[in-house]
DNA sequence: CATCACGTTTCGTTATGCCTAAAATATATA
DNA sequence: TATATATTTTAGGCATAACGAAACGTGATG
């Protein structure tokens, strides 16, 4: 079984060898706050249960299941943290410290639900190796809001991943892969776009629009 | 520390005590799935730090501060079992499941929180012992969106729970508990109301406007 | 009142996860 | 190459939380 102590040791190699090569002890014991001690009869048990490949003085890395955990305890790290920044409105610094707790104990499909509702947020943002296999958006459409006519009706598949700030705004306006979208336009003045987010209206600035992409019907 | 494990024993000693009396060894054993050796064992160590009166041979009963623990963690768990049914669409038996371990690690702020969104009502119905002083919603506002007028600006204290899939929809909108928001209504028909969160707009069917309790400013 | 059965506790052991101090090994410097 | 320094491992301990087996209390029965 793997606890939550293993885990973020197996999140913890897995920053430090982000960019590759192995981690050693020292790093590793700084990174966790543990005496160098721990981590050798850590890395020890993790080595035996196959999650990392480990050399004595030589350092380590993960294995192939090892970088699967890593990535997955990551993910529902980051999901959590937004959970509690966007919906509980909980302050950076706490949300993450919580969130390192929480992402031992969410279930996978408890996960999988919370992404329909709160998307994928920083998650794509320079998406970086720890999100391939999991993250899905690049191989999608290239269509926008933008592109979109009075009257169309499309599905949001993703979201422009490019400025934090900006993809906060629009999940919470309720543009959230999956959702279907109906463009009104209806307004009788040149300002915002009026859309229909199920059967919600949202007013949309403009400058918002090549940010959702879309897969036309 | 009060770790998980102690907490599960805090809670399953809350629910054999629910009437009066004392709780048994056994009985506890039984309850936990663990063998009567570790309960003698567990409950000397929490009478040690006053969570339970504890007497060998005749039983244990919780402490002031044992209760107030139990109930606090019971309260946990059903926040986040109800968050799990309710806005995740987990299925009960394992929302259950989960929130059994959530309600160690979920924070007493975010609980707070949680309990604005997803609170009340049936929580609170019938408010039973282990909910009293704990709920807090009952003393809030009663003002909605419903009595707010033109440039009327407000904080959303709380929703109303009644519809998990309204409550849903208002969270993906953005209206989340502690959100400042500004009545506009600048839309030139008589439609849904326009109201600003943050400094975006957002479009609100009027059936929904008396779901979100606001204190006004 | 002695005895017995059942519930309960004690005892010795295990596994996890952490520690410090000491020993082993690797690396840098002379 | 030899020595000094830094890194890492090993050894020995501690706390938590669990177990089974053996010892022990308590209340019920004869
Ligand atoms: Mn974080
Ligand atoms: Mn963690
Ligand atoms: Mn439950
Ligand atoms: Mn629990």
């Amino acid at each position: 079984m793997v606890t939550g102590s293993r885990e973020d040791y197996l999140i913890c190699i897995h920053k430090l060898t982000q960019g590759g090569g192995v981690a050693k002890t020292n790093d590793i014991a700084q990174f966790m706050k543990v005496s160098p001690a721990s981590v050798t009869e850590m890395m020890r048990r993790l080595a035996e249960e196959n999650l990392v490949d480990y050399e004595k003085y030589r350092g380590v890395r993960l294995t192939r299941a090892g970088q699967r955990h890593a990535k997955q305890i990551r993910r529902k790290h980051r999901l959590m943290e937004r959970f509690l920044v966007n919906i509980l409105d909980t302050d950076a610094e706490t949300a993450h410290e919580e969130a390192c707790k929480l992402e031992h104990v969410l279930s996978d499909s408890a996960a999988q639900k919370l992404c329909r509702i709160i998307g994928e947020p920083e998650e794509c943002t320079g998406c970086d190796d720890t999100c391939d296999g999991i993250c899905v958006n690049h191989s999608l459409t290239q269509d926008t809001v933008a592109s979109m006519n009075e009257g169309d009706a499309a599905v949001i598949s993703h979201l422009r991943c490019e400025n934090a700030e900006k993809i906060r705004k629009l999940i919470s306006m309720g543009f959230v892969p999956g959702r279907r979208i109906v463009l009104e336009n209806d307004l009788p003045f040149k300002g915002p776009l009026v859309l229909r987010i199920g059967d919600s209206r949202v007013a949309l600035d403009r400058d918002y629009a090549d940010l959702i992409f879309v897969d036309r019907d």
